[in-house]
DNA sequence: GTCGTCAAGTTCCATACGGAACAAAACTGG
DNA sequence: CCAGTTTTGTTCCGTATGGAACTTGACGAC
């Protein structure tokens, strides 16, 4: 492994060594989270995979809501009147995942759509009262299980934390900048 | 929505919302952001999104490898000799999956398996040399796209992330305590 | 106008996925 | 030692998934 490795870089990576006693960590997690030069994408996918799986199981045991109709459902709490796109565009899933979702949900009378008169390709989505009935139910349940992810944290490291996501979200370039190396093919 | 939104929990999804340059943000990626109960969720979900679908796209198109094929031979580049079950553990794939990515990786002679002659259910997996060209020409694409990722923050900023991600991964309830909301049926 | 391009959604289809049942080996404890 | 339980890994199988092709409407140019 010929890369340059920056003592700063080192120091990136160890991030939160020493603060952790080394006991109760599993042994590759440790290594994952400590010798890994992609240390960012393993803690993101570690944490989002322990947000998601107990919470989408529940989902769809308790209301039937698999995962990308449960996306739709909760986009659509948030703000209601949106188009299947821009549910697209901001939770990550290909648009036949979400246009088969929706029907679902149609189907379920969780949400609603009306054609966008000013354009006739396009529906715009609302939700029922009975889907505002589901989000609220499952809001508490996930704002637990963040709550019970952050426990570990100070009031002031969470205010930190979520500040500093916020900033990489917004600031990490949309439309995947994708990995050129060799795109002269085909 | 009768949730109790406390101010401190209020300001916690504002995180970061008045440093950002309100253009420049998808709308819903913004209410997401700033008007989610759940932000720590969003936040995560997305920045793993989006280090992940470029990412394997590419690792599948370059090597042939799939998601998981490809965590299967990470997990080994960081630390050889390990079992499917740790490699199960800590990157949170069910065993089935990673099972068929072993056997595939066997197939293209980029992993080998001994027997574990101190436990004759499982095997002990190591990387072949090929393998070990893979993982060496993966890795510098993808540092550099988590480098793109941090690119908005300062050192100091992408260090202290660091630790706060490693502090809650340490620290967040492993072996999901699963919401038991109504656990008594069945 | 109308032709070519683009964007929104849907449909098709091969494949991957993950839950559940399974086989085999290892502890556990009387 | 032998039932019972746990752990490791594999197999089965229905379903969800996402790439690609397609349909329909909007937009742009000339």
């Amino acid at each position: 492994m010929q890369l340059e490795l920056s003592t700063f870089d080192a120091l990136l990576r160890q991030g939160g060594k020493i603060s952790a006693g080394k006991d109760s960590v599993d042994p590759l997690v440790a290594v994952k989270l400590w010798e890994n030069p992609c240390w960012l994408s393993f803690r993101i996918n570690f944490l989002a995979l322990q947000f998601n799986v107990p919470i989408y199981r529940w989902t769809e045991k308790e209301f039937g809501l698999p995962r990308p109709e449960f996306v739709v459902l909760y986009s659509l709490g948030l703000s209601d009147g949106l188009t299947a796109s821009a549910i697209c565009s901001s939770s990550g899933f290909p648009k036949n995942t979400i246009s088969r979702a929706i029907q679902k949900l149609i189907d379920k009378n969780i949400i609603r759509r009306e054609v966008d008169p000013a354009d006739l390709r396009s529906f715009v989505l609302y939700i029922t009262d009975e889907g505002k009935r589901i989000v609220d139910a499952a809001m508490q349940p996930m704002v637990e299980r963040e709550k019970a992810m952050l426990s570990g944290l100070t009031p002031a490291e969470t205010l930190m934390l979520s500040e500093l996501l916020a900033k990489v979200v917004v600031n990490s370039p949309v439309s995947p900048p994708m990995i050129n190396t060799e795109e002269n093919e085909e």
